[in-house]
DNA sequence: TAGATTGTTAATCGATTAACAATC
DNA sequence: TAGATTGTTAATCGATTAACAATC
């Protein structure tokens, strides 16, 4: 079986962008809101706007622009955000609390619904509400709570070994925050989260940016 | 002035992964790595790694592969992470604290002399090693540290007018954490990391690889 | 030497942008 | 109505991939 890829995946990017913008107008009492609203907004072209939200399947009106209602909805359904996924999040550390620490997540359908941590202090007890598991019993806990999404924050030594044990416990997606490769079935699904490739694009645009102005 | 953009930024972005690989071969006392292997290791093209690594000026030897020692040293050099850069963070919360604890940053010239909290119960102490003062004196603080760069950890609705003020004192590179899309003058330098867009990727896999299955 | 790997040049692919008729 | 905004079709742009001669 191939490797899943997304395809529009620059689009897909795009589009919790526009979800915050399209949810402020929400708030804000509007009916329409228009692709040029957006791009002015988020400093993009406004056919790239149109182009990405013809993904999801919303149709405009000329004029008004789109039914923000309708939008948001289709936004969701397109992302699967409007239903409810399980998720354990492995590795209780600085970045795993802070990632428990994020409601945001939670309206988009991501429950935490239990942690794991080698650290004996942190066992028993909760972090942001969510109860601390001992790492020894992760497989077995993962069966029985039937989790689908596993949040991957162990020191990056651990990464391809707690991995496995995750795809032997029946975890078919995993959001990978370590800076390793992992190695795992084509039929699991993985997200890379590397904060090094973002600072490579800010510490090349410094070079650019000084290059510029002597 | 025109906003600062990355050329060949899918290059860039794949450059720590290599550097990551290169510097395990380095340690395993390799005086050359070929393209194949590295890709082989990242599921990668070939291909693609050679014309990769071509932006940093490495020239390989056929047969053979790329020197280990300059092939780090140029890479290195080619994103400036062989020279110091002086940063402060602002918001030292979850996130913020755990970003204060990535140790590779240091290595590759991030170097985060101080950080800034409203939180009275944090200010005055430290984190991670790293001084916490006051919100307040931010701007003040920011003058007398001659900081470059800022890294932006603060709640959303504070986002946009903390990155004001962090502009007026002089910082040229904004890390951004937030999901505010921020408005600076073209002449700062504005990384965003947005969790949500790696959120919606995987939540599009998921769907894809699910409908593959039933 | 033989062959794995390089760098270059060309082809393909996909994403962005442009142009514009349709329309509320 | 007049005109802002839509969706579609085509053009452009940039990144990835393919082909292959050069070479250590």
């Amino acid at each position: 079986m191939a490797k899943t890829k997304v395809s529009f995946a620059p689009s897909v990017r795009r589009l919790p962008s526009y979800l915050h913008i399209i949810r402020q107008a929400q708030r804000n009492g509007d009916y329409y809101i228009s692709g040029t609203i957006i791009a002015n907004e988020l400093n993009l072209e406004p056919i790239q706007v149109r182009k990405d939200l013809a993904i999801t399947g919303i149709i405009g009106k000329p004029k008004k622009g789109y039914p923000v209602e309708a939008l948001v909805a289709a936004i969701e359904h397109y992302l699967g955000w409007d239903e409810s996924h399980e998720a354990v999040l492995v590795g209780a550390g600085n970045l795993g609390s802070a990632l428990m620490g994020y409601q945001e997540f939670q309206l988009h359908g991501l429950h935490v619904i239990a942690a794991f941590d080698t650290d004996p202090a942190k066992v028993g007890g909760k972090i942001h509400g969510v109860p601390i598991l001992s790492m020894d019993s992760l497989e077995e806990n993962i069966k029985l709570l039937r989790a689908e999404i596993a949040i991957l924050t162990v020191p990056s030594p651990f990464a391809q070994a707690t991995a496995e044990t995750l795809v032997k416990a029946g975890i078919s997606s995993i959001w990978n925050f370590t800076n390793t490769k992992l190695k795992v079935p084509d039929s699991v699904v993985v997200q890379r989260e590397d904060l090094s490739s973002g600072y490579a694009i800010l510490s090349v645009m410094m070079q650019t940016q000084r290059g510029r102005l002597s």
